[in-house]
DNA sequence: CTTGAAGTACGATCGCGATCGTAATTTGGA
DNA sequence: TCCAAATTACGATCGCGATCGTACTTCAAG
């Protein structure tokens, strides 16, 4: 019985590198850095954060190049639903009929913002 | 335009004890305690919290006894509202479908945990 | 009274995510 | 060849949620 799947949840940074990561797929850090550098992150922020993700194995590295690429390791529909669980008995105490129905609510009030 | 809801969020922690009181209506410090002393957190632990959340406004306090009273100051469906927006774009950028699509996925999964 | 149990107040600390600054390294162009 | 820019490495620090220990207060039983 081994657990190689003990990936820790993506922290609210981390999941906004992923996210970026996702969409982009294999990307340079000044890649991601530009797409986030409008929160007013700096680069090297970006950078160590990127180190960290590589460490607990939430991203890959390819350092073949001087400039490294990062790839993310997790898929985003496994991290959606780990997330999603979690959220669902902390906040709804596991009715996923209440989170249905509050996400419906949030979305028609607020067209946008 | 005055925003008198400028209620911050409930952290993890904020939102157990909130959870108890949801469901409880107004508690003493000790009858939240005994929900809550499964996870192993001493009494002065809640105490303290709900000193804090009071002082934050999201909980009211009747020290009108010796015992004080707390009730929640926020509304659950509230809550579950900012938490869901907040959620919503942190995690699925926006898309309440995928939520709902994650949401079930996860419930027909695992019945339960 | 006295005393001990129950309750409250609050400072101190811990853990950890997040950010930044600086040093070291590499590289391409003048 | 040499230097400036780009990149990586990494320690230091900050902020904050969370937890705990201890001191103080109140009250009721004996």
């Amino acid at each position: 019985m081994e657990k190689p799947n003990e990936r820790p949840q993506p922290s609210p940074a981390e999941l906004e590198i992923l996210q970026v990561l996702w969409k982009r797929g294999s990307s340079t850090v000044r890649g991601i850095w530009e797409e986030l550098k409008g929160k007013g992150v700096r680069y090297t922020t970006v950078l160590k954060q990127l180190q960290v993700m590589a460490q607990k194995g939430m991203v890959e590295r390819d350092d073949a190049q001087r400039t490294h690429l990062y790839r993310p390791a997790i898929a985003q529909d496994e991290a959606q639903r780990k997330l999603t669980a979690d959220f669902l008995d902390r906040v709804f105490v596991g009715s996923a009929e209440q989170l249905v129905l509050r996400a419906l609510e949030v979305t028609e009030t607020s067209p946008e913002e």
